[in-house]
RNA sequence: GGCGACGUACCCAAGUGGUUAAGGGGGAGGUCUGCAAAACCUCUAUUCGGCGGUUCGAUCCCGCCCGUCGCCUCCA
């Protein structure tokens, strides 16, 4: 069975063929640091950790680089504001990337590069397209891209470009384009902005041209996937492809892939309609992180997915189920015949997980194969059909699965000494029937965080977090 | 106005031209249990926005209508 991915540009499901076989190399869309990022727009980078997770759960290398922007307007406004410099606003945000990207278990891409680091190659561009014209200057020292030169502009988005002369605005910004289409690759040097002295002259990079200079700077002129959320098909991914394209004579990318937003209260999630919850804020309210990653991934990436507090409540309800299986799999003891079975199971759900996800990236019926799995290993569990081996062997699978996925709880640590020593003395006091001091421990323990429930293997514990 | 998508139970959300419409959450009842929790069992959409059409048969294909959302401007 072959991977399926829906490419943007094809407005179809294509099966995936890197140019390079068994390696795929990504680029994502990352964000502009001049904020703190909000929960949509993880999931953007959440649909991209569960792509690069899966490519390599299916052995491909993948080579994943996800751009940070840390030079725009947003950052340039911010800075003034705050009366700092743009590196140290854009530095402190980016930090809190990482930090709520590690939060949420997304994976760390092979390169995360900055625009303002690759000022070089967005000039070395900048001068082919001149070169070939399909750029030009103007008079404050800017430089724009032409797009009457190149024929093929708006595929991706199916835009006519005819029809874009009509009901366009213009910006005070940009006077002395020759057409109101063409876009901005340089901006002009301005008092009070951050400028670079390069051979094209002073300025600084505009939005699109720091994508191009970046992906084929780590994964060459024509790579295989490019990701981003479905607002960036237009202008930005749109601009992108002809100022490669026109600069390389190649073709740009192979797939493009876009995700769909993160809905709450029937729209978008956006800053500027202020209905945005971060993770941080999440996190403090006690929801685990792996129920917030659930919650944000558990939808098809290119559906709208709503959030909300009843769909974080049924997530750290899923998470739960989870944790509660892997602990009495854990503690389970049988000294009984392997589950001759077991092995049926395990195969088939690997099966229909694998079939889900190689069809685009299909997470719902992945989700239930595991959670179908969840049943019936529980109710071997309660039948006593399964061997102890069983047991571990059901664990390690579900753990196998969840490379992908990235929501089981981790691997269980032993329990600190103190916490051990209370938990010993309840199963004493169990075994001596004194009900009331085993309440007690379990309340206890229950207040540092571990849940003990009894069973007929002994006490099962798992974290609370 | 142009382009694109969506409308499935109380909520979230898969899905298929035809035997029981996934899964998660929630709710009701039950089993187990010192209690609790967990788990398991049963029930919770004769129905898939509405109206037509194609078909032996449509939730799934086509048309129209209604509703919602997104892009066309910074945006994940």
């Amino acid at each position: 069975m072959t991977i399926q991915l829906f490419d943007t540009m094809a407005g179809a499901a294509r099966e995936l063929a890197p140019l390079e076989p068994g390696h795929v190399r990504v680029y994502s869309c990352g964000p502009t640091v001049y904020g703190p990022a909000h929960i949509g727009n993880f999931r953007s980078f959440l649909f991209d950790d569960l792509l690069v997770r899966y490519l390599r759960y299916r052995g491909f290398k993948v080579t994943w680089v996800m751009n940070v922007t840390d030079v725009d307007d947003r950052i340039i406004k911010g800075a003034r504001a705050e009366a700092t410099t743009i590196g140290e606003l854009s530095g402190r945000y980016r930090k809190m990337l990482v930090s709520d990207m590690q939060t949420l278990g997304i994976t760390m891409p092979d390169f995360m590069p900055k625009a303002t680091e690759n000022i070089p190659q967005m000039v070395e561009l900048i001068q082919k397209l001149l070169d070939g014209g399909h750029a030009y200057k103007t008079d404050d020292g800017s430089i724009f891209f032409r797009i009457a030169s190149w024929p093929e502009y708006g595929r991706l988005a199916r835009l006519d470009p005819e029809g874009m002369k009509v009901g366009e605005r213009i910006e005070a910004d940009n006077y002395g384009k020759d057409d109101v289409r063409d876009f901005a690759l340089w901006k002009g040097p301005k008092p009070d902005e951050p400028s670079w002295e390069t051979s094209i002259g002073p300025g600084r990079p505009g939005w699109h041209i720091e994508c191009s200079a970046m992906s084929m700077r780590y994964l060459g002129p024509s790579f295989d996937i490019h990701t981003g959320g479905v607002d960036l098909v237009f202008p930005h991914h749109t601009d992108e492809i002809a100022q490669s394209e026109a600069a390389t004579g190649q073709r740009f990318v192979a797939y493009w892939l876009h995700n769909a937003f993160l809905q709450m209260g029937g729209q978008k999630m956006a800053k500027s309609l202020g209905n945005i919850e971060r993770v941080g804020d999440i996190i403090d309210r006690g929801i685990s992180p792996r129920a917030l990653r659930l919650a944000l991934i558990s939808a098809h990436y290119r559906m709208a997915l709503s959030f909300g507090e009843d769909s974080l409540q049924a997530a750290s309800s899923a998470v739960d189920r989870l944790d509660a299986l892997f602990a009495a799999l854990a503690t389970y003891r049988c000294d009984c015949a392997d589950d001759a079975t077991l092995a049926g199971l395990l195969d088939g759900t690997n099966a229909a997980f694998e079939t889900a996800l190689d069809d685009d990236l299909n997470i719902s019926p992945a989700l239930a194969a595991l959670f179908d799995l969840v049943r019936e290993l529980n109710r071997r569990v309660d039948a006593r059909v399964l061997s102890t081996a069983d047991a571990r062997r059901a664990a390690a699978f579900i753990r196998d699965l969840d490379r992908v996925l990235g929501i089981a709880p981790t691997a269980e640590a032993a329990l600190e000494p103190d916490l051990q020593e209370m938990l010993d003395e309840r199963a004493a006091a169990r075994a001596a029937r004194d009900w009331a001091g085993s309440d007690q421990l379990r309340v206890a323990l229950a207040a540092r965080g571990v849940l003990v429930e009894d069973s007929r293997d002994g006490q099962r514990w798992r974290r609370a977090d």
